[in-house]
DNA sequence: TATGAATGAGGCTTCATTCAT
DNA sequence: AATGAATGAAGCCTCATTCAT
């Protein structure tokens, strides 16, 4: 191992120390409470050294955001691209969403502020359900409609309905729950 | 004109010059960004005066919150208790909403980050949501199902839609597009 | 009773009422720490008004301090005129001082800070007693001696057993010892 | 000098560049009246310089008390260790403390104001004082009596002649002048 | 590269005081 | 004379960022 993998190797690891330290503080704080110093001092590091790695909060956060953009995006897309009928299309892809969410359920701790900044990477995101959204029609998978706003109609669903399942909501039940809705309208919904 | 009334007068003035402000600077800055000197610094009023009226910037917010909550909750109500088929209950919902969107257009100018803080007021307006879904499923509107899940998901479509108001996109179509939504579901949606 | 001679009534009872809520403000806060604002806001009166009476929290405190001084001084002067004897000059002026302040005690809570302001009719009242040192002197009462080290003696210990009086100790031993100290000495003070 | 002690120099220095400032702020303000911004102003220091050595001003007057307190009590408690006889005991203890405040004489002048504020160290060294005198009176030093008040009446006569000497008062004629009191009670004291 | 003390701008808030009513 | 809202100076303190070591 030379000396500069070495040094490559504790970069990674700094970086790597100030995200995860990031993570709590904005769980705990929330975005915009949260300082750069909060952060610094979750952190064995100095706060020159914070520096080295980020310019800002903002940065920080959207390293966090595109991480987790980066991470759920396959899961979606490949759901997407896989999908054979009309269900499996949106039933996939409302399970792949919520399953994340629920898996990261207790990490990021609901704060009494909603708050989304939308870094390139997740609105790259969007735009790669609009693209597959349109595939999708293309092969008739969907109807011919406003593409835009069908997704903007998922968003809207899956981002409301993910704070149910933050607070504990079943993650099947809430995927059947928004399937049904997409599928069939409020008619179809599941009787209590 | 009693003596009084003008120093009321005055205050009712200046309440509202500050809320004018903050609406201006929360537009411009956003909410996180925005500090109480900005508020002040737009406004021909002393710092000191600002505390007279309000104890911090989450104090103006929630007073705008509920402002805008007290103007659209009525007409919402009126919307759905008036329904009297299924479709009117929604689309006479979605087009209040997304009419009342429309009128703030520009003012409220759009920011990168989205934010939502749920003063009282804004519950409120929540739960008389959640209310009268169960009373028009119990009026056989609405066929039974998960109330609160049925709330979320048109709050979602109609909060992530109405960013596509905002932008410009006409409050008829996009009334036709949610209702349709909710009707039939995708289905059901409007070709393009 | 004139129109003008019940505007007198209001004033002096204004006055009084600020003084009293001074005391307890002082009382609870200090000296340093209490406000203006804090004697306004303990008083039914509007903060325009204190101005009409008082200049500043320092005029206040000095006309709390001057009422103060103005009791306990005429008793310490008719204790020290009375006196036939070295030991009732010295045990009546003693008394007088404790007595006054057990009488107060718990009125003025202690406050961490000992702070002592020197009012003019407070330092009138040490020149006074220097006064009767001197003439107590010349009477053959006290033995010549530096009257302001003297004076300064017995306000020292005056004032340091006062703190142990306002937390409790009994007034007449305490009056004991102090006399007994100054009559003969560490040698002549009560054994345990 | 290594790398890591210069730092350590320039800390040790701004500490003392502060504490210094505050002893002459302190001295023409007094406390009360006195505020951290006072003091920085007295230092080519950065505002924010201060916090990061005291949090107040009251940790700062602390230090100063502690820094006296440290210098005395050494002093005084040897006075009265090495003791044989009482009138050493006294005659020692009253010229150690005398001397330290002529030494200080000049640096912390009088304020009209009077105040006191109890640290742990001063505390101590009250404490201090009180555990001599019951070892005094177990020697045979000091006879029986009320340890915790003849602490105070100690105490009390030295602060307040003390006052005499910071105002150019004779240090032997003052020790002098409180020796003989304690001994044998106004007859003893010097006569004029 | 890492460190961490120094910096000073700038946020928040309270206060004493004034003055129109 | 009483009122109480308006004023803005001034206190407090934290923060992001720099830079010498």
């Amino acid at each position: 191992m030379t000396v500069s993998s070495r040094r490559e190797q504790t970069k990674i690891q700094n970086r790597e120390t100030i995200l995860t330290a990031a993570r709590h503080v904005f769980a705990q704080l929330g975005f915009a409470t949260a300082t750069v110093r909060d952060i610094i001092r979750a952190t064995p590091l100095a706060s020159g050294t914070f520096y080295n790695y980020f310019k800002s909060k903002e940065e920080v956060y959207q390293a966090l955001r595109d991480e987790v953009a980066l991470k759920v995006r396959p899961r979606l897309r490949e759901a997407r691209l896989k999908a054979a009928t009309r269900e499996e299309f949106l039933g996939a892809s409302f399970r792949a969403f919520f399953q994340f969410v629920a898996e990261d359920r207790g990490q990021t701790q609901p704060v009494p502020e909603r708050f989304r900044m939308d870094s390139p990477e997740v609105l790259a995101g969007f735009a790669e359900l609009r693209e597959d959204i349109a595939a999708a029609m293309a092969r008739g998978l969907l109807p011919q409609t406003d593409v835009a706003a069908l997704g903007a109609a998922l968003t809207g669903v899956a981002f409301e309905l993910a704070e149910r399942v933050k607070a504990g909501a079943d993650v099947e039940a809430t995927t059947r729950f928004a399937t049904a809705l997409f599928l069939g309208g409020i008619q179809a919904l599941p009787p209590v």
